[in-house]
DNA sequence: TTTCCCTAGATTGCATACAAATTCGTTCTG
DNA sequence: CAGAACGAATTTGTATGCAATCTAGGGAAA
């Protein structure tokens, strides 16, 4: 098995599928800050591949909101205004607290007793002050309160929502006091879902919703303009 | 000026941005069908340009969510299982509430008069029966709607859910009866948001949306499974 | 010195060419 | 006759090339 094609690498598809996987998830880790130029070809360079299959991915990337375009200007990681990151925010509030009210009234027994259990053992992680993990443990406790909706469309809505409010979030949980804080407005939700208490669950999800969005470090305009 | 190139033709942009529009309003209005396949040469060949351009725009439609598309086989036009449909439905009451709670609390007079006064300018197409007429109208009021929130992102994340649902409610007022409903319907959300009440205008907007969701023509799977 | 204009290099937009994959018809076999 | 298997034709995926557009730098004029 010496030989295999780019192809078969696990996971992967088309060519542009890769390049739109990898370059998302630079975008939303933020190894490419807003405003970043992309031109066409150092990124056929960079991926080994041509031009043809970097436009189709940059088209995309555009299309889910990752990247800016304009015609015959270079593609530029997405770079939004104070404003409109205002409005994804509170967007963003919206969709958590129709998903935390959905939650409490359709979460499976299963799905409540696996969101308490994760919320539950992330305490020890604040106490830690294990900021990665509890940020990973965060990311995973949203993401069950999206599914737990079990409604696909929203779920596909707060993701593409999340995903292109990542790269202006970035240092979430630095501020000092923030992780306890996050715990216990988690701990809010999480009883209210258990309960049933879909009205207490939505209110919660926004109020600590819009505290992460004050508490978030804003990136506005890294590079060019 | 004899001889103006197609990009200089009015509102046009690059080739992809024209068959872009193009083909999402024949989508949108039923020019083509759910599940109906777009092979990029027959595009290519209808729109007079080469594969490349019409591959990106196929990309664009399909990040889009207006067309499906798997590696190696043709896009066709977005055909989504009912459940899936279901949840769309939802999502969009929920916006629309979202749209109609913010509307009260935000919108300008003048917005608000405008609101008003499309309103009960349809009254007359009511009575008049004049359904594609109405439509329009209908289609206005929930826009203004949507801008009356003031937020940039839930306006576009609730024009692209209304954009793929279009499909699938083409016939929504060929049912006996229905435009009345829904003329008494959009009155009770204009009262609310004239007196600013918020919550009232949230939910006879959800229920509106519900109503139009039941009535709706459910166009299931059209051609190719 | 500053501003404007012009040209050369660089970059995007689109077309064409070729490779890989799929599909469908035909043939061969049981 | 049914079904598997092979192969040609169709269709998508990627590379390359050329035209159009943009950008940067230098020189001329105010």
């Amino acid at each position: 098995m010496n030989q295999l094609k780019r192809r078969q690498v696990v996971r992967a598809g088309t060519t542009v599928e890769q390049m739109v996987r990898a370059m998302a998830d630079m975008i939303v880790t933020g190894a490419l800050l807003p405003g970043e130029k992309l031109d066409e070809i150092s990124l056929a360079a960079r991926f080994q591949v041509s031009r043809t299959p970097v436009r189709e991915a940059l088209r995309e990337l555009g299309a889910m909101g990752l990247v800016d375009r304009e015609p015959n200007r270079s593609a530029t990681v997405a770079n939004v205004t104070e404003a409109y990151l205002h409005s994804m925010f509170e967007a963003m509030s919206e969709l958590e607290a129709i998903c935390a009210r959905l939650s409490a009234e359709r979460m499976t027994i299963d799905e409540r007793r696996g969101l308490e259990f994760l919320h539950r053992s992330s305490a020890k992680l604040v106490h830690a002050g294990a900021n990665e993990e509890y940020a990973a443990h965060n990311t995973e406790f949203h993401s069950r309160l999206y599914r737990g909706a079990h409604n696909d469309h929203i779920y596909e809505l707060v993701t593409q929502t999340r995903a292109r409010l990542a790269p202006f979030r970035r240092a979430q949980f630095r501020l000092p006091g923030r992780l306890a804080k996050s715990y216990d407005e988690h701990d809010v939700i999480v009883t209210a879902i258990m309960r049933g208490d879909a009205v207490a669950a939505g209110q919660a999800a926004y109020a600590h919703v819009a505290i992460v969005s004050d508490a978030s470090v804003v990136f506005a305009t890294v590079k060019g303009e």
